[in-house]
DNA sequence: TAGGATGGTCAACGTGGTTGTCCAAAACGT
DNA sequence: ACGTTTTGGACAACCACGTTGACCATCCTA
């Protein structure tokens, strides 16, 4: 054994918190400084096409009530802007404003700066590997994020 | 590009899950259902010497009251106790039960069988170059544990 | 010995999560 | 066509964990 089995989970968080964090402070830089990492996962949930409350809350495997009061605070931010459908009175659909739909692209842009970093680092064949490692360890699955209560609550 | 970008924080909470919900499931199948994923952080800080809420808000990266509710509830469930130190009136240290103990002995050995899995799929050389890439891109530093906070409040 | 630092607690508040309840609108089945 | 179920959304009450600010007791020190 040369790792303590406990520093591997360590170590993948801190490979992902730092991510998420440049990315974030990235966007803090860029006029965007009310963001959390949670909302960069909502911006994905709810993608270009846009979405509705309970199907968000699918998506990131939380209720409809808490993906709603998530929504509350993007709209509330100008993030995100809810219409009535009208195919469907029940129904109103969450879509990106342009300024959500900014985030969107930047956030994108600047993850593959970070990667080519990583890959500066320590070879791009290395940090493909690595990828492909994880994938086969833990599945191609579709990502699920119930994060903040999973951690805590 | 081999790999999107934004693919890549996703690999890597993806294994970390993996790993922390194998050890809690083990864990709750073991006894300890209540515990949860930020718990073991915790434990992790306090250690076998035992800390104080100061201390522990130090290292967890988060204010002394916050330290101090998370082990109010671990208290209420059995696995820390607080002694007043005898040295210093002020001070109240606050030591792993043996319950504690136990769970803190316990996730060692879970994550070691599972990064024993992780080296049986993909081979134990590819594992240690792994953790090896993730520490020559994140650095070897101490582990900061503000995690619930950071995610999404 | 007076004054500052330190450890702990309490209170108020914010955010994100949960469940339970309820209503309006759509979909379905007879 | 009409009653019944299903669905989408909102509201309320509650819990977990975070924050600041205030306060007190104790220890350290100039």
């Amino acid at each position: 054994m040369s790792s303590d089995g406990f520093l591997l989970p360590l170590r993948l968080f801190v490979g992902f918190r730092q991510l998420i964090d440049g990315v974030h402070a990235e966007l803090a830089r860029e006029g965007h400084p009310e963001l959390r990492p949670l909302h960069g996962f909502v911006f994905q949930a709810i993608g270009l096409d846009g979405t509705t409350a309970v199907e968000l809350g699918r998506r990131l495997g939380v209720s409809k009530q808490a993906a709603g009061k998530t929504l509350d605070g993007l709209e509330r931010l100008g993030y995100v802007a809810r219409t009535t459908d009208p195919q469907d009175a029940r129904r109103k659909l969450v879509t990106l404003t342009d300024r959500g739909v900014q985030v969107l692209v930047r956030s994108a842009q600047i993850f593959d700066e970070l990667r080519a970093e990583w890959a500066a680092r320590i070879g791009p064949d290395r940090l493909d590997e690595l990828e492909k490692d994880l994938v086969t360890v833990t599945g191609a699955e579709p990502f699920r994020l119930d994060v903040p209560g999973w951690f805590g609550g």
